[in-house]
DNA sequence: TGAATTCACGCCAATTTCACTTTATTTCTG
DNA sequence: CAGAAATAAAGTGAAATTGGCGTGAATTCA
């Protein structure tokens, strides 16, 4: 899972993050509003803790910001220490998903924080199907028509990110966060792993599944368009 | 939005089912898990709310079980007096999509409700609706008269640009940043662009929708004008 | 040794440019 | 104050250009 951090306070930023860090997730940090959304809107995370006392900008103004502006739908949980109904009130109505007082159990934003991302991601251990595809992540295992496709590991994520997203489609950014992490390869490899990704699930049928959306990312589709 | 209220103690959820009704929500009420658990798997909620102290069942069992034979990926907000740590842990792995410890606000239990429905509603798709134009921004993807437009990425951008103007007339200038940020192209590329979105947009129908105004920029219109 | 990655080449669609036509707006003149 | 002429703005469509992406072989990795 990938997180990004809004909070001005240094001392418990570093806090959050090494928490964090220690439940293998990785977290990007920001300090500010603007380098909070900056980096929100760019990149593409699974979920964004947002400190509500920011020194440049108010923080509801980053929320509704980041949920207006960002590619992905993704989820927000304020912190702070207004914990007054009002200030609550704001909060979820600028968009925020939950909502914690400072102080609080660390513990309890890492419980929040999974069933945030898990609402996110809901089909994870069922049996996908798209069309006739057919994706059983726990045999890390797909069909089409029965037919049981080769995949590699890297197919194997890419197909099963742009399952779970259906209809929609995934810009590339998403595609080599989600397989590669923070270390993202030198060239573009997501290219040569589409092609191959396509050599197995397209090449073989009749109508081919993955689109290309030009300057976007990917698409799954089927048949009726 | 359609509401289960799983609570032994009548008086309270008299006191939440008055509350929620109050703010136009259609609420059923079960006073123990076997009758929760009975609604929940055969009706549809958009929402759970569910006490853990319950007579006849543990709440964390009621929650597993309805998270696994409910037939839709009904939200479960749980409610109650247990505060520790361990406890919330618990709620949450048994599937718990937030956890609201008594005495609580009820103004708030109504903030987590909408939180937990929007985000629920944001599965589907937000979609721009003018006139007989619909836009879907994560599809990026358009219709008109449910006719898919076969739109290109600039094309796109204008047209979602006007869209979410409209009613009101976009000046060039704004469309330009828009597009091509701050390195503008030499030429008037723009003209070219409303040409071919129209095209598309305006050609295989009846009325144009894209309006120009001289000296000014474009706008899009409904026929009623 | 098979999978992952890099690289170079080439195609094609999207974009840009340009020359020309049409339409709108202002200015000029009887 | 017409109505024509001049000027500016926008539309049209084809040709030129670019950049994104597909392709498959070569190379590295694990």
């Amino acid at each position: 899972m990938k997180i990004l951090l809004i909070e001005d306070n240094r001392t418990i930023g570093q806090q959050i993050v090494t928490f964090l860090e220690g439940h293998q997730w990785s977290v990007d940090y920001a300090d500010t509003g603007e380098l909070g959304i900056q980096l929100a809107i760019h990149d593409c995370y699974d979920l964004i803790l947002l400190d509500l006392n920011l020194p440049d900008k108010d923080g509801i103004d980053v929320c509704q910001t980041i949920k207006k502006q960002a590619q992905t739908n993704v989820p927000i949980l304020m912190i702070t220490a207004r914990d007054h109904f009002d200030d609550k009130a704001q909060g979820f109505y600028a968009g925020a998903d939950d909502y914690l007082t400072k102080p609080f159990d660390l513990r309890e934003l890492v419980l929040r924080c999974q069933a945030l991302s898990r609402r996110q991601q809901l089909h994870l251990d069922k049996q996908l199907t798209i069309g006739e595809l057919v994706i059983d992540v726990a045999m890390h295992q797909a069909c089409r028509n029965q037919i049981e496709l080769q995949l590699t590991n890297v197919g194997f994520k890419i197909l099963l990110l742009l399952a779970q997203s259906f209809p929609k489609p995934v810009p590339r950014s998403k595609i080599l966060h989600t397989v590669w992490g923070d270390e993202l390869p030198d060239s573009d490899a997501l290219k040569s792993h589409i092609y191959s990704l396509r050599n197995v699930l397209d090449k073989p049928f009749e109508k081919p599944m993955l689109k290309t959306i030009t300057n976007v990312g990917y698409q799954l589709v089927t048949s009726n368009e």
